[in-house]
DNA sequence: TTGATTTATTCCTGCATGGGAATATTATAT
DNA sequence: ATATAATATTCCCATGCAGGAATAAATCAA
């Protein structure tokens, strides 16, 4: 069994980089003509009409033409089963950050307490 | 340009569903051996190893030596990219789902403030 | 040493890829 | 009808895949 197609799935669809700077365009902002992302990510129409199609059929992405030109809009909530996945194992790495966080309240709240803290060593 | 490798980036490694399958094994429970996946997935021993493979090389797992097998942990801390890009889009369903929250939380309190609802349609 | 157990590696094959170039398609304008 | 603009599609190629089968390598046991 060869390797699965960039279509067969959202997880397979966004291992490009490009389709995810894609993604990222298209967040901020409505909906984009195919010229438009070819001027922002500095791709080949044809490359960049490409991406489109395997977004498209996945689903994160869909289309509505405009005269001689299609608008592409963010569907974003197809990345849902991506975010639902991994986050998951958010608490492997937050146990970390948490007690960064913590030791800098402390430290916030230690000089706190003793009123603002004159610079003495500057 | 071809498509990139498996091992580029977590990305691609994760776009594999084997290979999120035993990243999922590993998160419950320390430490694998090979043979252990193997049962557990019911995948031959050669695939597993591959999938192990690619998996190591772009660090989502560790792998120690004890004895003749060889124990793999998940380092899951390796899959924060993918949370911190994935995390971007929540909004666009949290949208959906606070709304659905929102609702259910009204009609909730709508029956907390009078008293219990008899079950009158039984 | 010989044999058994566990894991890794090699060899194979069919297949989808991403990009470039060229071309086809679709729509607008004159 | 013809020209122009915007986008999609086709053809090309080199590459790396995932799985199976077979084999190699590593380690332990007697």
């Amino acid at each position: 069994m060869p390797r699965a197609a960039t279509t067969a799935d959202v997880f397979n669809a966004i291992a490009e980089p490009r389709r995810r700077e894609i993604i990222d365009v298209l967040s901020r902002g409505r909906a984009r003509a195919v010229g438009d992302l070819v001027e922002t990510l500095g791709l080949s129409q044809p490359a960049v009409s490409k991406h489109l199609a395997v977004l498209r059929t996945v689903g994160i992405v869909s289309m509505d033409k405009d005269g001689q030109r299609r608008l592409y809009r963010l569907n974003a909530k197809e990345l849902k089963p991506v975010h639902d996945w991994v986050k998951n194992y958010e608490r492997f790495w937050t146990a970390h950050l948490d007690s960064i966080k913590e030791r800098a309240e402390r430290i916030a709240k230690e000089r706190a307490a003793q009123g603002n803290k004159p610079d003495k060593e500057k």
